[in-house]
DNA sequence: TCTGGAGGATTAGCGC
DNA sequence: GCGCTAATCCTCCAGA
């Protein structure tokens, strides 16, 4: 398994404080969660809101994907692609 | 690909209105996209110092997972997972 | 949880005819996930003989995955991602 | 992309020997990871027959995930979980 | 209910 | 050899 030992306290604390750091880091990673959440929500209204104008969502996610790739990129991809299919004669 | 057309302008309003709404939606989506990402390396980093304190990430995960669960269907798991372990003779 | 109760034997037959039956579902998935296996290792020889002959992995995938999609789909997206693109004054 | 320029043929082979090569390659891929489609679907099926004769799919899955485990590895594992809720409190 | 997409967990490849 | 990064695989959930 390789997992490690239950974690001695750090230095000379004592147990009761290891714990403490774990429930303090576990916490924290629970607000960040919601955190978390309420964004996805964000992100979700903003769609529902862009459906309600009269736009297709799964349009304006393609949009959203499409503006991550750089445009130097994109060509790149379009050459390598028309490249490797002619060479392999493409049934296309 | 099979998605719509784009959207005429709902409304009476021109083209440009359309694209500046489409425009404001995608950035606002871009910026909430943004802070998520924020939020996930803020998590990443959570785990991270906990590894370094000593303590496995694994378990880290499986504590903040487990803590959703309420005790109850935690309980009906449990005995659902015995009687099939036992079916099959595992050694758990 | 909304989880099944235990599966009593279908009909008449008894408990035990219900766990062979279990043991034997599991040992079929079992077989298949070997077998599954296998095929992941033939596709990494695959890629792996495909660079000791000189070219590279990432382009090979690349072809693999290229060659997936449809080129009335990639010559679709390629326009949608112009035409919106345009719409929204891409900084390209 | 960052990915390579295409490879010169190996040796002292033409052009068009390079591209058989790479399209035998391909090819290969594309063969074996229908395999493994196939492969994939028979273990859907598996679980699916499964489900019909009143077991739950989760839980059909643990046992599967269970059995790769070696018990030494599982107690070990166990201990662990016990360690961590008990510094949290958890009820189990 | 069922399918597609997002998220998370695992694993392979790589550098130290 | 191990840890890290990145790609792949799988699960889960929202949407149709």
């Amino acid at each position: 398994m390789a997992t490690q030992p239950a974690p001695a306290a750090a230095g000379h604390n004592s147990a009761v404080d290891a714990d403490d750091r774990l429930r303090l880091l576990v916490e924290r990673v629970e607000r960040l969660e919601g955190e978390k959440k309420g964004i996805q929500d964000d992100i979700k209204d903003a769609y529902a809101e862009g459906k309600l104008s009269g736009y297709d969502v799964k349009m304006m996610k393609f949009i959203v994907a499409a503006r991550k790739i750089k445009p130097d990129d994109w060509r790149e991809m379009q050459m390598l692609r028309e490249t490797y299919c002619n060479a392999l004669g493409l049934p296309w």
